[in-house]
DNA sequence: CTTGGCACTCGAGACCAGGGAGTGCCAGAC
DNA sequence: GTCTGGCACTCCCTGGTCTCGAGTGCCAAG
């Protein structure tokens, strides 16, 4: 079929581009691949492609460009993505494992991340749901102050204050140990989710003339407890890479640039990943940022509990439109593998 | 004197190149400025600050351009830091005071940094050496693992993890509770240095059983403390500003992306400062890193107590040799000021 | 449907000339 | 001694023209 052929084109015409970074035209084309007929058959596939809006040329009498719909074909329809060797993975295994806690996990994954793939790296940083609470601590600062303490099972610590109304009662050194027993009990061993739920449950429950400070502090610890739910915090890796983008510099770097330091705007970016193994591939104009429409994302969700539960977090990278998807794709795929595994252990 | 004139003709061209990224003739100097000469006898005392190797030019028969030596010269001799006006004061301490703690001060340091100077912002987290003790605690976690909570009156809170040795005996609740008295007797309220030393007679006082367990735990505790008298983290801003260097792209940007990911590197550029109100200013090459040779880096420590006490933390920017010198120097000194004065209030 | 041939288009690079900005130097004026 | 005007010189930058080559589109034949 022609139809098959058209398709064999479009992907040695996006591998070329790639790889050379110029336009490709139908005699390199038929050189460097080995289709089996002529320029001229390539140049009729080649009109037709156009027709379909996959791929386009700069100028008359150039060669052609993938668009980002060839691209998108190309992901979808004409790559698999290609196993990373054994000594690959043996390189990612080893050098993940030397982390010594949480922290360093991240941050080796988005050195690993911006290495292995030559680009920008992003790791969320993980939620864990099967984290539990460890221990929570309130101590007195000063008469109508509070410092609660919240201490989760993956070592974060997370410390906020409580300022009472100037019309309670200031609480002795009693009641603040009551009420941390009040807490402790209610929370201490519980999931985030559960101690969430049993703190909703807390202030209703307690009588007595301390009920103004539990009511009080349950709710500072519930909004503590609900942060980390969540985890808005990413790190970004690789930005040197970006001067290999070369070209286009101006246009696409500086926006670039800004949405790196906005990591708000980076969670949107990785964007809705769905179950932990699931790689997203956001090429061009599809991503959500129309200043980074030259840019592809190539995102995945990863978190312990590898079995398709929804992922906890993401990581990805941000890279040019033309990029190496499938060697992309691998390494992305495979670091958050590595990554989920880990925190499975721990 | 001619000498004076000569050093006006030095400013006039640093001005001049600062504001217009152009080499500068004789001509155009006079007419911008308003030297009381003709453009030849600016033409001979240009010879002389060519000879002296603070002016260049990049070909024959072009303008002058600044060297590092005569940037250092206009550093030195030739500026005065221009006082910020009283409306940028007034937005600097609008921007700062609306920090909530000192994370949030940081971030806001390092952002109002990259936007008053353009350029790219790096701030280190201050060590308040004023800071005391609030508050430690020691958990049961299991039987042979306690962990250790540090609270520091700047809302700084630590925690690690104390394993004890096979060898050991497993602590019941009432050693443990002990300890945490002798822990809490030693430190809190003291201030981190003394904390340090308590710490330091604490093991060797402490007698009978429990001796073991308090050592360990006091060691633990001093790493601890003493990690907090200074702190290596940094925050970096404005990255975008790089896009604004235009020239020399990629000479000069690949090492400096890579830089900034390199928080030991920033550290050792930010340098070692004097006391608070102390502006150092490191000219291309001048700086510690060859690599970022055409690139000046304008730092002040900064710290509470204002009154010259030793900085605690630094903050400064990095930018190409060609920038606004005076202006930014102000910014930074400002900034370096304001955020000292948040920190003295807390 | 494929192929070879052919004319056409258009960008990239080489080459050249003119204009202009800037310099260095020198002789004369203050 | 210092400044100034004049002058010749050097080089970069710009724009125009030309050629070359890669690549295309189309067409007629296999």
């Amino acid at each position: 079929m022609q139809e098959e052929r058209r398709l064999a084109v479009l992907r040695a015409i996006v591998q070329d581009y790639v790889a050379t970074k110029e336009p490709v035209g139908s005699k390199t084309l038929v050189e460097r691949h080995s289709l089996g007929v002529s320029p001229a058959t390539i140049r009729n596939d080649m009109a037709v492609l156009e027709e379909e809006g996959l791929i386009a040329q700069p100028h008359t009498s150039a060669g052609r460009v993938p668009t980002d719909a060839g691209y998108r074909v190309f992901v979808d329809r004409l790559s698999q993505v290609k196993p990373m060797s054994a000594a690959e993975r043996r390189a990612i295994a080893a050098f993940l494992d030397g982390a010594v806690d949480l922290d360093d996990v991240v941050q080796r994954s988005v050195r690993l991340l911006a290495q292995l793939t030559h680009q920008v790296a992003i790791v969320q940083y993980p939620v864990l749901s099967g984290s539990t609470v460890r221990h929570v601590e309130l101590v007195s600062l000063a008469p109508a102050r509070l410092l609660l303490v919240l201490i989760l099972s993956t070592g974060r610590v997370e410390q906020r204050l409580v300022d009472l109304d100037p019309g309670d009662a200031v609480p002795d050194a009693e009641t603040v140990s009551a009420v941390r027993a009040d807490l402790q009990r209610a929370t201490v061993g519980a999931s985030v989710v559960a101690a969430g739920d049993a703190l909703a449950d807390l202030a209703s429950r307690v009588p007595g003339e301390r009920a103004a400070l539990v009511t009080r502090a349950a709710g500072v610890l519930a909004d503590a407890i609900s942060d980390h739910r969540s985890d808005e915090r990413v790190v970004v890796g690789g930005t040197a890479n970006l001067t290999r983008f070369g070209d286009a510099f101006d246009t696409s770097l500086k926006p670039l640039l800004e949405a790196l330091e906005e990591h708000v705007v980076l969670l949107k970016l990785l964007g809705e990943t769905g179950s932990s193994g699931d790689l997203t591939v956001r090429i061009g104009a599809e991503g959500p940022l129309q200043e980074l429409s030259s840019t592809s994302v190539v995102a995945s969700g990863y978190g312990p509990g590898a079995d398709g539960s929804a992922a906890l977090a993401a990581l990805g990278i941000v890279g040019p439109t033309r990029m190496d998807y499938p060697g992309t794709m691998a390494a992305v795929r495979a670091v958050a593998r590595y990554v989920s595994a880990i925190l499975d252990e721990s």
